[in-house]
DNA sequence: GGTTACAGTGAACGACCGTACACTGAACAG
DNA sequence: CTGTTCAGTGTACGGTCGTTCACTGTAACC
């Protein structure tokens, strides 16, 4: 038998390295917070949290907790503001100048998986909150609103779509948006191994309905 | 000013001409009990209900839910059961032999539009907790699937999808479903006089989904 | 008509909840 | 070096929670 200590029982360094200023340590409790809650919520709704069992996650006592946010709902808020964070990077990374549908439609969804799977966490809150109601799911809602309006437009300069009509672009962005919302679903829920089977049918999904889109008469 | 008297102040006449036996009575509490819950259910999700709160709806003492569920977990099967028998009513009036696309899915929209409206706690319950996680989600998520296979069975039917593989046929039917689903949280989440707008849509994206259908290679 | 079954009552428990308040000690400003 | 700021502590409160237990009154049964 080794005599080595083990050292996860002992205290740990207090920042080897940093000498931290203040508000340095002020922003890591926070975001200790924030980590704590997206933990707990892996498999909860965010109302059945309560302050005490975040503050016990993060380590502090339940008091501290107001040194940050004076409620969850606050705590919420910025859960919110972080994970839909993600959410715009994944679009802005998706944004690329796309020569076919194939391509664009592939390429999409590689970026969808390859964010879902960096930040299991951050989607599973969102789609966890987005139809529990309360401000939460509003909030959601609002910023899913602005990303099919961005996709909107991103839309519009494709050629078989110039001369769609606002509302018809609305449309076709609502359901693009919806088949990507139910893909995540999908890859959140899935057992290992089962990725790529997701992936290829939600291209088959968004194939299917782009196919439709150079016979589309508006009615 | 009228001496009639507000009825609703009395105490009410313990069921005018219904003796009432005891199982039916309990049968009553139970579906007070099962009301109760859906009600408060509107705003907030499942796991965020206390046994308390519940009875106090239904108007029993706390200990005599006991007598009905052996927790809160076998009543939100029960509700799960509950909600599922509208969903199935609502399938079923909906496969009335159609002739055209177009009128299939008028028809298909007017369903659903007119069981949620009618179903409204049912249906909000379903959504709400079909993402929310924990054993309902999964209840909820095991239903939809067969649904999800049954319309792909009814769709085999149709000319044009005679020749698709099952996997496309299924691929279509989770299509058709999550475009469902998300009219009926748009229908839930509506301010009064958009149905229309929303069953528009609805109808939009279903006829520009089966417009790709003829030109589909499964590759 | 006497007995039983059982839906609903009411008091009590220990656990957890959010929040108040007074505090400590180290980083900071002068 | 000295005084201030403030993130984090510890105690204490009143309220709600799930669950226990002994109970009551009446419908159902023989």
């Amino acid at each position: 038998m080794s005599n080595a200590v083990d050292i996860r029982t002992l205290d740990p360094v207090p920042e080897p390295l940093t000498p931290v200023s203040r508000q340095e340590r002020k922003l890591r409790t926070r975001q200790a917070l924030l980590d704590a809650a997206l933990e707990l919520l892996a498999d909860r709704p965010f109302a059945s949290l309560s302050l005490r069992e975040v503050a016990k996650g993060a380590g502090i006592v339940p008091t501290a907790f107001y040194r940050h946010f004076a409620s969850m709902e606050e705590l919420g808020v910025a859960l919110v503001e972080e994970t839909t964070r993600t959410l715009r990077g994944m679009i802005r990374s998706a944004r690329t100048d796309p020569d076919t549908y194939q391509g664009m439609i592939s390429a999409s969804v590689a970026t969808v998986h390859e964010f879902v799977r960096a930040n299991e966490d951050h989607f599973r809150f969102l789609t966890r909150e987005r139809y529990a109601g309360g401000p939460l799911a509003r909030a959601i809602g609002v910023e899913l609103r602005l990303f099919s309006g961005d996709l909107a437009i991103d839309l519009a300069r494709f050629a078989p779509l110039r001369s769609w009509s606002t509302e018809d672009l609305h449309m076709l962005a609502d359901l693009i948006v919806s088949v990507m919302l139910t893909t995540i679903v999908e890859l959140l829920e899935a057992r290992p191994g089962e990725d790529a089977k997701i992936t290829g049918t939600a291209e088959k999904r968004l194939r299917l309905v782009l196919l439709g889109v150079p016979h589309w008469k508006s009615s």
